[in-house]
DNA sequence: CTGCGAATAT
DNA sequence: CATATTCGCA
């Protein structure tokens, strides 16, 4: 029992916060070849086309990024409408929610409230609206299955919409075992190993564009989509079947992650 | 702002 | 159809 905790904070503490070892969510980029080898770029997508705008939410992480502002973009200064616009809608890649498990998780279910997260999370284009949703949804599954084990509705013949598993993608990460009880905990300032400075202060670099084709039911799919009326859906797909990672492990075979494109903003 | 429920969009 | 986002309220 002990020992879970140990083992679940070692795998934790692998995956540490070291800029270095912290990168890699994006890592796969889509070479330009690639992604024109997808199709990318038939539709008239505004994020695949050379009309790179205002940045769809990318998911990257705060440190090493070759493209450091400079971009030759040919028409980049004149319109930068962007703010206004309605953000791509955000798809919450398993490696992204184990961000975010991981975010809540040192924080401290205390403390874990949307701003606070989005800050630890540090990826550009998640919006405080995003992770407040989102966190709603982790609350609820994680309610949800403690009422489950609590014994509860054994009785009636579960079997109607009781799946442990309603939320794949939640299952997907593991949940810190300290999250189902309470808020308390006793001795948790031990547990707060590492908070990153930069916490605060983050260099963002917005990248990305990608796309893939519509994919439903998979979930593997870093990143998100923007639709609009007229629009085809944008999403993406990079991870093959379904299943169960662990925790960021990436598939182990590949599908190929298809992937975004640097742009610039800002 | 944060949390929550429901509606709405994609 | 599932999921994320938006809206109104507390």
């Amino acid at each position: 029992m002990k020992e879970d905790e140990s083992n679940w904070f070692s795998k934790w503490e692998s995956q540490l916060p070291k800029p270095e070892e912290l990168i890699p969510i994006n890592q796969t980029l889509i070479t330009p070849d690639l992604a024109i080898a997808f199709d990318i770029g038939t539709t008239h997508n505004p994020y695949t086309t050379h009309h790179h705008h205002q940045q769809p939410p990318a998911i990257s992480t705060p440190s090493s990024q070759p493209n450091s502002g400079e971009f030759d973009s040919s028409e980049l200064a004149g319109d930068e409408p962007a703010r206004t616009l309605k953000r791509p809608r955000l798809v919450w890649t398993p490696q992204l929610h184990k961000r975010f498990v991981d975010a809540v998780a040192q924080l401290g279910i205390k403390h874990a409230v949307p701003k606070t997260i989005m800050q630890l999370m540090s990826v550009d284009g998640l919006t405080r609206e995003n992770v407040a949703s989102h966190l709603q949804k982790y609350r609820l599954y994680l309610k949800r299955m403690q009422g489950l084990s609590s014994g509860g509705s054994g009785g009636g013949g579960f079997g109607s919409g009781g799946d442990p598993v309603t939320d794949r993608l939640f299952a997907s990460s593991p949940v810190p075992p300290h999250f189902l009880h309470q808020s308390g905990h006793p001795n948790s300032d031990a547990f707060l190993p590492y908070m990153p400075a930069a916490v605060l202060q983050q260099q963002h670099h917005q990248q990305m564009g990608v796309v893939g084709h519509q994919f439903q039911r998979h979930f593997g799919s870093p990143v998100l989509s923007r639709q609009q009326p007229g629009q085809q859906t944008v999403h993406m797909v990079g991870t093959p079947v379904r299943g169960s990672y662990a925790d960021d492990q990436q598939p182990p075979q590949e599908k190929k992650a298809l992937t975004l494109f640097p742009v610039g903003d800002d």
